[in-house]
DNA sequence: TTCAGGAATATTTTT
DNA sequence: TATTCCTGAA
């Protein structure tokens, strides 16, 4: 029997919920899995629903992982059966289920977007279209947005009336066409298939309707149009679709996410229930607080307000940095010493920033100040080079006829097949009507190659061909290890012995890894399954293990994550707003953007801003970020009052004590005082460089003279030891940083 | 064919 | 400032 008990009454009757459609919005930290899961243990248990007739859809793998576990943690086995997984993947399996009638091969493989890329710089090409006027990225970026509005090439043609969408017509017809010829679909195409499978053939429609009785969509407000009617048309016959999501949320226009879809929720099903998780069990109410002071200045989001039990919590922080590596400065001094207070691990700190750039002045620092630190998402696993090459052969092996594997592949390493041998295989191709392979295995086509170009061709397809032979008998690990010693692949990395090329060896292996727990964990053993399982996974959870160091990420990756300590970074006018937001629209999913950072704080939440930063380059000049007016001013404490005070318990303290700590009002948007002043009057009592002592560090002792940093540990009251090996006779000595005698040398 | 150096370019990125 | 992509010389 599941146990209610656990949760409030709002989630309870979300919980219980079990006929008609129900909205949900689950605001930041509000328990919203634990909902989810619960309703789910249920349906199941209390209402003998059978598990395969309940599809939980979610956006990532980590959250359908993450369900799934959870799940399994609340009923063992009786979860067992239940769909689970993202909308990509879950249409990926049906449509190789029953896709035949629509002309979709059940052993298609799917494009990533650089696959997607790569397709349309060789259409480009044939076309004879500028690439600088017209890059393929954007094309290949609209593109995707008409398949998110479900339109295909014609109707796309209709309604193409500008210039750029007027190129994007005329690829996007030849794009289909290429896919179609490598038997690829890309991740709009799953979606689009999928649709028109239901809206081709109403017998199969009626059996996912009544297969799917009950139906629950997680992160709802990030659904693009395509995902919405795929929605709609499952849940048509039965109505038991449950969304869960929070409109403060969405940030993911950018990728056709429409928050409208979860405003027009009780639109679209009058006789919706509407619950709201208002509670959270994450943050303090200060940082609750000043998160929605923020949001709430949005126009579009329906009316919400969290709040907590914590009413007690440190007061948010708002500082003013110099400049970008000024502002990185500032945190690791903070975050350093609460490590050595002892007060916390580098594990409970998270920097968040807008753009990926903004990473490297806090990289800097703290690889400076020697601080364990890990940057998040930042390239991603599968989009490795070495990866995605491999990934190429890979594929090659089952789909010879993959022309982005193809051209991927048939020179790297390089092997003497340069770019007029493979102008001349794509003429031929174009000739015989075939794909490159085709071209390649032709008889009258080895007449126009030089002898040289013949015997490299010659080897590179007979290694392929016995590749393809294996793929038969072999398991996908073995045939992995033979793709890359028959092709030179490994070799070629061994030999260049550069500290890169070691780094891709390593990845490689930590690819053999994950090639040899799918062999374990997967029913399906075949090298088609591994690819495509891969093809839909791209973060690597397993790789993703988490030690005692600082995160960093962006805002975006951020979302769904929590750490007791937070700070968010260069929060300017032109970085959040970022400057190419221009619409109200784009601001105020800015706007969303900050409040999801902010929320992703437990207990402190420090926001900093830099007064000029290097841009590409060049200093720029930046003024605080607009939705900072937002803040209730008089909570406000710049870092450096904290970090100098010489209270070390600061958790708990009232605002009123800590803004006593700090000699003058502080007006966070005054720009008249010169910050160097400012800075140097703060810093000058007790200086961080005359306070901060880290092992390895060369110090100077008023009376026992030069020496070495062996070790810090904690003391009372915020003050530490520091162990020194002096040089001499004076030997080891363990010093109170705070008596001052310490100076670094 | 290959590789080195110069020009162009630089939000966010669940699948 | 860094990185990527492209062009021209060896």
């Amino acid at each position: 029997m599941i146990d209610f008990s656990l949760l409030n009454p709002e989630q309870r009757a979300a919980a219980e919920h079990v006929e008609g459609p129900l909205l949900v919005f689950a605001g930041a930290g509000s328990g919203k899995t634990r909902v989810i899961t619960y309703r789910i243990a249920n349906l199941i248990q209390n209402h003998r629903v059978y598990p395969g007739s309940i599809l939980a859809v979610t956006f990532t793998n980590k959250a359908a992982e993450e369900m799934k576990s959870r799940l399994g943690r609340l009923m063992g086995d009786q979860a067992k059966g239940l769909w689970v997984g993202t909308f990509h993947a879950i249409c990926a399996r049906l449509l190789r289920e029953s896709g035949r009638v629509i002309g979709v091969e059940p052993n298609f493989l799917v494009y990533d977007d650089s696959d997607q890329v790569d397709v349309i710089k060789q259409i480009l090409k044939s076309l004879d279209i500028d690439e600088k006027q017209f890059p393929a990225r954007q094309i290949s970026y609209a593109i995707s947005r008409a398949k998110e509005k479900l339109l295909g090439p014609e109707e796309f043609e209709k309604k193409a009336f500008e210039f750029f969408d007027r190129v994007v017509a005329r690829v996007y017809p030849r794009y289909q066409e290429a896919l179609q010829l490598a038997n690829a679909l890309d991740f709009d195409d799953l979606l689009l298939k999928m649709i028109q499978l239901l809206q081709h053939d109403a017998q199969i429609l009626e059996r996912y309707q009544d297969r799917f009785r009950y139906i629950l969509i997680d992160e709802y407000q990030d659904v693009n149009y395509a995902q919405y009617i795929l929605v709609q048309l499952l849940a048509k016959k039965h109505h038991n679709l449950c969304v869960v999501g929070d409109d403060d949320q969405s940030i993911y226009s950018f990728r056709g996410a429409e928050v409208e879809l979860i405003l027009r929720f009780q639109k679209d099903y009058p006789e919706a229930v509407m619950i709201r998780l208002e509670q959270n069990y994450r943050s303090t109410q200060p940082i609750l607080d000043a998160a929605f002071s923020v949001v709430s200045q949005n126009r579009s989001r329906a009316p919400k307000r969290l709040w907590t039990e914590r009413t007690e919590g440190m007061p948010l922080t708002l500082t003013r940095a110099q400049d970008d590596s000024d502002e990185a400065q500032l945190v690791a001094d903070y975050l350093q010493r609460q490590v050595l207070k002892g007060d916390r691990t580098y594990g409970d700190f998270a920097v968040l920033y807008r753009t990926n750039a903004q990473s490297r002045s806090f990289e800097d620092a703290f690889r400076r100040n020697r601080i364990p630190h890990r940057i998040v998402g930042a390239l991603r696993f599968y989009d490795r080079k070495e990866i995605k090459d491999l990934l190429a052969y890979l594929r090659l092996i089952v789909n010879p006829d993959d022309a982005v594997s193809f051209r991927r592949v048939i020179n790297a390493p390089p092997r003497g097949i340069g770019a007029q041998t493979q102008q001349t295989i794509q003429a031929h191709a174009a000739i015989i009507n075939g794909s490159l392979w085709d071209a390649c295995q032709d008889e009258t086509f080895e007449k126009r190659l030089s002898p040289r170009a013949k015997q490299a061709l010659g080897h590179f397809t007979k290694m392929i061909e016995e590749l393809r032979q294996q793929a038969h008998s072999l398991s996908v690990t073995a045939l992995v290890k033979n793709a890359l010693e028959r092709s030179g692949y490994w070799h070629h990395l061994q030999m260049e012995g550069t500290t890169e090329a070691r780094d891709r060896i390593e990845n490689l292996m930590e690819f053999m890894n994950v090639v040899a727990v799918f062999e374990e964990t997967s029913e399906d053993k075949t090298l088609l399954a591994f690819l495509q399982h891969a093809s839909l996974v791209s973060d690597m959870d397993s790789v993703q293990e988490q030690g005692n160091e600082v995160l960093l990420m962006t805002l975006h990756t951020s979302k769904g994550l929590e750490f007791p300590v937070v700070f968010l970074v260069g929060v300017e006018n032109g970085i959040l707003p970022h400057s190419r937001s221009e619409t109200p629209r784009d601001i105020e999913e800015e706007r969303r953007l900050c409040y999801v950072g902010m929320t992703r704080a437990r207990d402190e939440l420090h926001i900093l801003y830099a007064q000029a930063r290097r841009v590409y380059g060049d200093f720029r000049w930046s003024q605080p970020s607009p939705f900072l007016k937002a803040l209730p001013e008089e909570e406000l404490i710049p870092l450096h009052r904290v970090m100098y005070s010489s209270t070390s318990a600061y958790q708990g303290i009232s605002p009123a004590i800590l803004r006593a700590l700090s000699q003058e009002e502080y007006d966070p948007f005054t720009e008249t005082e010169a910050f160097g002043e400012e800075r140097a009057d703060i810093r000058d009592p007790v200086s961080p460089e005359s306070l901060l002592f880290l092992p390895g560090q060369r110090v100077n002792h008023a009376k026992f003279g030069f020496g070495i940093v062996i070790r810090t540990e904690p003391a009372a009251q915020g003050d530490y030891y520091v162990t020194v090996m002096f040089s001499g006779a004076t030997g080891l000595k363990t010093i109170l940083a705070s008596t001052g005698l310490l100076k670094g040398a």
